[in-house]
This record gives C-alpha cells, structure tokens and sequence, in this order.
DNA sequence: CGTGAGTTTGACCAGTTGGTCAAATCCAGC
DNA sequence: GCTGGATTTGACCAACTGGTCAAACTCACG
C-alpha cells in the first residue's frame, strides 16, 4: 500500500482510473456481482496493482461511495430557502433528472446498493442524507405555512422527486426499451415540470 | 430431474417451497449475489435436492420470474376502458401501491435485475410488459383526446406511476430510515391520490 | 549515472460456489 | 410386504474469487 502522505502523480492518476473503472463495474453488476478482475481489466491495470492502491474490494467500494455522496447530494443542497418557493422546487426537479441523464451509473450504484439494503451505506444515509432532508422538509414547511406552495407531506414530496428523476437512470433498459426510438429525455423535463407545477401550486 | 408429466405431490411441494426460498434470497441479494446453498438453507433441502427440482441456478431464478410476472402485470392489467377515467388511474396507483406494502420481495427481484440491465427479463419485458403498456397508453390517449383526463405522455404517465410505488419497495430501508418511527404507508396513500388528482383532474 | 523508494506483476493460496454422481432412502401401487 | 420408480444426500470436483508475496521493474532526485 502506498504512503499516504502526499500521494505522488502516479497514485493520483492510478486511484482515479481505478474508481472509475470501479464505478463503471459496481454500478453494472452490483457489489457482490463486480470481480476485482473485472474492475483491473476495465482500468487496464493489474488485479495486485489494484490492491496495492486499495486493501480491498469493500474499501474500492466505500471509497467510490464516499467520494460521489457529496456530488449527490449537492442538488438538494443547492434549494434556496431564499428563493421563489415553486421555481426552486422545480429547479431542483430538474437537476435531480440532469443527473439521471448525465450520471446514471452514479444513480444505478446507489440504487443496486440500497434496494439489497443498503448494508454499506447505512451509516452515510442516516447522517448525511437524515440531516439534509431534516432540513429541507423544514423549508418546504415553512413555504408550505405561508400558502407558496400547496400543503403536503413534504418527505413523501421529496421522496416522489427522488423516484421520478432516478427510475430514468436506474430503469434505463426497461424505459428505453418501452418507449423505441424516442429518447425518453426529450419529453421527461416538460413531464415532470407541468407534474409538479400541477401538484405545487396553490389555488387561487 | 423428476419426470414433467403429472407431478407428485412431494413434486408438487417442493417446488413450491424452493421457488418461495429463490425469492427470499434473490429478491435480497440479486442473481449473482445469492448462493444454492443460502437458498437451499431457506428452503430447509439440501443442496444437491434444489439440482434435482431444477437443472441450475439460473433455472430457479427464470422460474421465479415467469412465475411472478403475471402476477406484477395484473393491477395494470385491470385498469378499465369502459370506467371512469380518473377514478381508474387513482384505483390503478393504489393497487400498485398495495403491491409494494405486501408483496415487497418482488417488487425487489425485478429492480434488481433491471438495474443491472435485465439480461435475464429483457425477453419477457419487449413481449408482455410492452404489448400491456402500448394497449393501455393508448386507453390513456383516448381518455385524454377526451377530455376526461389532461393532456400528458401516456409512457411517462405510467413510468410515474411504477416509480413512485415501486419506490416504497425498493428503497424500503431508506424510506424507513428517513421517516423515522412513522411507517410510509400510512401517509403514501393519500400523497399518491393526491398527487395524480392534482395532476390529471381537467382544467373546468 | 546510481540508488532507494515507489510501483508492478506472475505465481500462488485458501475459501467459496455451481454442479455431479453413486449410493442410500422413501413411497405408491400391486 | 415387495418392488421399481421417485426422492434425498454425502462426498466430491473444477472453476472462480479475493487476497498475498517475493521478485522485478521504474523513476525522481542527488
């Protein structure tokens, strides 16, 4: 195992052509289902060079889990308490599909990992993503108290977003399939933007 | 192998009994991630008795699903033409959403297999599945031609509708997780009603 | 250059896994 | 209760998989 005190320009290139071809393998085939043979083949790397970078394949995955949480959660981080209440909700809606459009293996890794629940990921879910979502419930609270936006359960409301966006990136096979030629990202945004104008906006 | 014409009744069992561990075991580990011998621990056989009901592995998983396909179809498939409109899209959601309160192991299988890419379902899904969304979007077009629903893509109409109650499944733990001691069913029902009667009721 | 730390890998190992097989056991129908 | 097919299993095997290790190679730096 390397030093790991300032990592030299080969470990720094050798850690992330290795993550990605981790990403690449645990996103397609779940933890358990990638090899470490796979991942070294996919970076053109060899399978002990691999373990020379990282003791094992669990700390390739939680590596891989803890350095992309923070890049998936930034959309959510990003809702302005500030803002126009509906504008930011549907801001955010449309970032979250961004990201199943941009970065569906990201999406599919977490997906594989918390549909067999989540056994690598609990503790990271239940402070980050708690606290996080703690927090904007309240500001959808607080927009929903002062009649911005519609009244609802503003978990459940977060929830549905998470479903909608994601189920483009991680059901990518079975969308596509259904739906032929078309590309299902020509119509989602203008789906999900008049979903949730309809659903969030207050009567008048 | 037991013979295939008239099957005993221990025939009859077993089968029953292992088919009812594969789904214990797939559905929270994947295909690649569960072993013969978790499964035959499950089933309470021996391992070498699994290979004798079915020729594989991946004979048991294909059994499964054929198996439980039909079943998955079915709320789809009692959406009426003849009823009210929007009464049978909300009755269809609320089925859907049964489905993920009681039967949540296979609402896992399949995500698991089509996250990673369907390579044993695609058959069954370009068939089936496809034929019953193509029949019942265009059910959908005719309501909303109309006028008795708005005006939306029919596949990304039912694509929420998967998302959104399969959701309850599949990431189960984290639904959980974040709601704390309040269990998701007991609000998801109404958000859901809601959500799609916001959406779909026509502007009068 | 030379040298020592940093990097790479072929060969290997132990544990797991899907699957086989011959022998043993069970059971329905005569 | 006998018998032949149905059922069950302990022992085994080959392939695969995560991980180790000593030896070889590379490279930055004096």
């Amino acid at each position: 195992m390397p030093k790991d005190r300032s990592p030299t320009r080969i470990q720094k290139k050798n850690r992330a052509t290795i993550l990605e071809a981790a990403l690449e393998v645990f996103s397609a085939h779940g933890f358990r289902g990638a090899t470490v043979d796979q991942i070294a083949t996919q970076a053109g790397l060899s399978k002990p060079n691999l373990l020379y970078y990282f003791p094992s394949k669990e700390a390739m995955f939680t590596a891989l889990l803890s350095e992309l949480l923070d890049t998936w959660l930034d959309p959510m981080r990003e809702i302005n308490p500030e803002g126009e209440p509906l504008e930011e909700i549907l801001a955010y809606v449309q970032r979250k599909l961004q990201m199943s459009r941009d970065l569906p293996r990201e999406s599919r890794l977490f997906a594989n990992e918390i549909v067999q629940g989540a056994p690598r990921m609990l503790e990271a879910l239940s402070t980050d993503l708690r606290d996080l979502l703690e927090e904007k419930s309240a500001v959808l609270e607080s927009w929903m108290a002062a009649g911005k936006i519609n009244q609802t359960h503003p978990k459940h409301l977060m929830f549905s977003i998470w479903a909608l966006t994601q189920h483009y990136a991680d059901f990518d096979v079975q969308v596509r399939m259904l739906m032929g030629t078309e590309d299902p990202f020509d119509a989602a945004p203008e789906f999900l933007e008049t979903f949730y104008r309809r659903m969030l906006t207050p009567k008048s």
